[in-house]
Formats: structure tokens, sequence, C-alpha cells
DNA sequence: ATGTGC
């Protein structure tokens, strides 16, 4: 796939064949020679029904589904713009939580050992069921329909953490009854649960401050210790997806969308499957932002435990979802639906829809690393480009099997705690798959991020305890 | 990511 350098950090796919726009990448040079393999995936997304302006991929743009992971794409919703499963994900509303602990890294370290084997019993994880709540009688309908805000309503977390959460912690518009059975059962026994692969809950300390001004209204200074939680919707989300995925393919023709990759099955956002899909997308997203809630809550219970810190949510936000919203379009406002899979959502200061306490400063946004690197917190600029989107991790450069190859679960573990690093994984094999070289490095990726506009530092933590999905 | 496959 040939492509043009436009900046330091901006590479153009001209646009041809049936692509409606061009394709954009941000990337350093070094970046790009991985981001390569999936521009191809790039320039598919560009045929959808009504995209606008370009699809865009991210520093930390990688293969996946259809779409790549680290992929943007907004549609025209008044002009046959489409919504597609794929450009979501499998993972609804996969995405992150930071909490801010009132003490710092020295005060944790006598305790270090007895608060991480607290959160290794605490914390439910690793494939299949198992969970914190197994909601019975209408509570999963309630969970479907208010998120965070119903866990919160039943004694799950404190009405503030909801100020601190993506959309007040509940996703409007959902629709339980496009959630199916299959993806009900799966749910019901999950709410709580870590899950696997990538997903983890780290002790962490902040230890570099980019930005004061910002981190002081995020609540973070230098040595603090914080909670980060990386997870999603688990198996109800993946069959929310699958069985929607299902219904689109089988239903597009009638629509008359051909499509290059069969996994981009999409339709129009205005048509019954589009709206059964973000129905059921946004439930599934309400059951992963009250995941998350509950996890924070097992956090706070250990914390509070073992070490008499107090936890306060700095914010939730997700980077697998699609969202209807408006954007300036060619000097035009426009309703679009907005997919960001693999992306974060970007919002600059002064933006309407964050809360009062954030509106000067920007929102912030969470990225996590791999095991043993850092993750940062950043903060959305204005005139941020792909509709105020940006990166969301390091990204893989290692298949889970060639990691596994590479590498054994004691090896990793061993040095991680020769750097010092607590682990608690939930499986030997996971560990190894998530070496930390399997992954970009995150500071590269959010070097780019920042160099090509999209986003700004504003605080690095670096690992001190993990508990592995 | 995922009861790691249709």
């Amino acid at each position: 796939m040939e492509y043009v350098q436009e900046g330091p950090y901006r590479f153009r796919i001209r646009r041809e064949g049936d692509m409606r726009v061009p394709g954009v990448v941000f990337a350093s040079a070094e970046l790009m020679r991985d981001a390569e393999k999936s521009l191809e995936q790039v320039a598919n997304v560009a045929t959808l029904p009504g995209i606008v302006t370009a699809s865009y991929a991210m520093p930390d743009v990688h293969w996946g589904y259809g779409f790549p992971i680290g992929g943007v794409a907004a549609t025209a919703v008044d002009d046959g713009g489409v919504v597609s499963p794929g450009g979501v994900g499998f993972d609804i509303s996969c995405g992150v939580r930071l909490l801010a602990a009132d003490c710092d890294r020295r005060t944790l370290e006598p305790v270090l050992r007895s608060l991480m084997d607290g959160l290794g019993r605490a914390v439910p994880r690793g494939a299949g069921p198992g969970g914190l709540w197994r909601p019975g009688g209408h509570q999963l309908e309630r969970i479907l329909a208010g998120g965070s805000r119903y866990a919160v309503e039943e004694g799950h977390g404190e009405e503030r953490d909801l100020w601190r959460c993506e959309d007040g912690g509940h996703v409007a518009d959902a629709d339980p009854g496009q959630v199916g059975a299959r993806a009900r059962e799966r749910g019901t026994g999950q709410l709580g649960s870590l899950g696997s692969g990538n997903h983890f809950l780290e002790v962490q300390e902040v230890t570099e401050i980019y930005d004061e001004r910002v981190a002081g209204a995020f609540g973070l200074a230098p040595g603090q210790v914080c909670v980060m939680i990386h997870c999603g919707s688990r198996g109800l989300g993946h069959q929310v997806c699958s069985d929607h995925v299902r219904a689109m393919d089988r239903a597009m023709a009638r629509y008359g969308i051909a499509v290059p990759d069969r996994q981009l099955a999409c339709t129009p956002v205005a048509s019954p499957e589009g709206r059964a899909y973000l129905g059921a997308m946004a439930a599934a997203a309400n059951y992963g932002r009250a995941n998350r809630q509950l996890l924070a809550q097992a956090a706070r219970r250990v914390l509070r435990r073992e070490a008499g810190a107090r936890l306060t949510l700095v914010y939730d936000v997700s980077h697998n979802l699609a969202k209807v919203e408006t954007h300036t379009v060619d000097g035009e406002p426009r309703t679009l639906c907005v997919h960001r899979k693999g992306a974060t959502r970007a919002f600059p200061p002064g933006h309407p829809e964050l809360p009062e306490d954030l509106r000067a400063v920007g929102q912030p946004v969470l990225i996590p690393g791999t095991m043993g690197t850092a993750s940062y917190v950043l903060t959305g600029v204005p005139g941020g480009d792909a509709f105020h989107s940006t990166c969301h991790g390091a990204g893989r450069v290692m298949s889970r099997h060639q990691a596994a190859r590479t590498t054994g679960g004691p090896q990793v573990r061993a040095r991680l705690e020769a750097d010092g690093i607590a682990v608690r994984p939930a499986s030997s094999r996971g560990l190894a798959e998530e070496a930390p070289e399997a992954y970009k490095d995150v500071t590269a990726v959010v070097e780019a991020g920042q160099g090509a506009g999209l986003c700004r530092k504003v605080a690095r933590l670096v690992p001190v305890g993990v508990v592995k999905g």
C-alpha cells in the first residue's frame, strides 16, 4: 500500500478505487514501519458509505477484525452513513479507569506484599465465568440500561465517581432488548471480572508530571500511588458483536451496500439493523462501565484494609465505542457516528460535554502501557484532528503465539520482579503472551500522538504491582 | 478481546 508523508507525524494514503475519502495515519517514521501492515484495512474503511474527511489510524495501529485496531472513522448520519460492529471491536467499551490514592509509594512499600496478595484474592480474572456480583432478577436489565450509575445506586461506589466517568457513567439510548439471551447468559456470571489478554489491574506510581496545572486538576502529583484498571464487557460484549455482525452481514445487500471485506459488515445508522446494533452496543457499554465500577470498589476495599488508603476516581474512558457526536466538517456542523476502535476520545478544554471541574483543562485520556513499562495520562487539545481522538496503548507487534514461543511465564515474572514489580498472574502462559517485548514502545506512541497534535502529555505512571488477567 | 472454531 502506497503512502506519502505530509508532516513529521502524518502520512496520507491517496484516495483511489472505491475509497470515498483518503486514509490518514498519525505516526513517526519508525512507527509507520509497523503501521504499514494494516494500511490495507485503513483503505478498506475509507470505502464505507457516508464516511467523511478521512479513514484515520492512530500511532498504535495494528491489524484487527475488519477495521484496524487504532482506527477512527466517522460517517454522516443524515447522508446514508453506516455503523459497523467491526469499527467498535469485539470488546465493546473496553477501556481504562484510573484512581488516585491519598498516599505515596514510600508509605506503601512496607505493606506492598500483603496489598498485592489482597488484590490478587479480590480480583476475579482469567477466561470463563466468575465475577464479583452475580446479578439476579431484573438487575442485569438495570445494569444494561444504567451502567456505573446503577452500580453506584446499588451501593457499589460514590456519587462523585459518576462525575468523573465518560457519559456520567452510563450511555444513553441503550436498548437492553437488543441484547440476546446468549449474551445475557454469558454476562450474568462475569460481572466484576478482568478477563484475560492485556487486561489488568495495576498499582502504579506517578513518576513524572509534564503539566502541573492540568495534573492538579486531574488530582495527580509526583510520587502518588494510583490504581489503573483496564478491562471491558467480557463475553457479553463479545456475543453482542457476533450476533449483530451476523445480522448486518445478512441485511447489507438489501441496502445496496458492498464492502471489500465481509468483516466490515454494516448498515445505515438510521436502518433498523443499525439502530438495533447501537442500542445493544450502548447496553454492552453500560455493562463494561459497571464492570470497571465494581472492580474499582474491590480495589478500594483492599487498599483501605491493607494500606489505610482512600481512592478517588480520576477518570473512566472507553477506547472501543461508536458514538453519535456533532463535529464541524468543511465548516458545517454535522451529526456523525464516530467509530473509535483502539482509539481514545480526547475532548479539548472548553468542550461542553466535560464536567465543570475539567472544562478548563480538557478530558483525561488514559493510556495503559504493558506490564513492565509506563502508562500515561494525556489530555485533549484544541483543534485536535480525527474527531478528537488519540491512541489507546502500546499496540502489539508480536502475536500471542509468537510471544509465548519467544519467552516463558517464569522468565517474564523473574524479570519484572527484578525491576521491583510484584506480579499476580492468572496464568503462566498468559504472562508470556503479554511479555513487554510483544508490544510497541508506549512512550514512542504517546510522543507521536502529541507530535501529531492529537493530545498532550500530563503524567507518566510506572507499575509497582500487577494483577494480570 | 473471546466458554481462543463453523
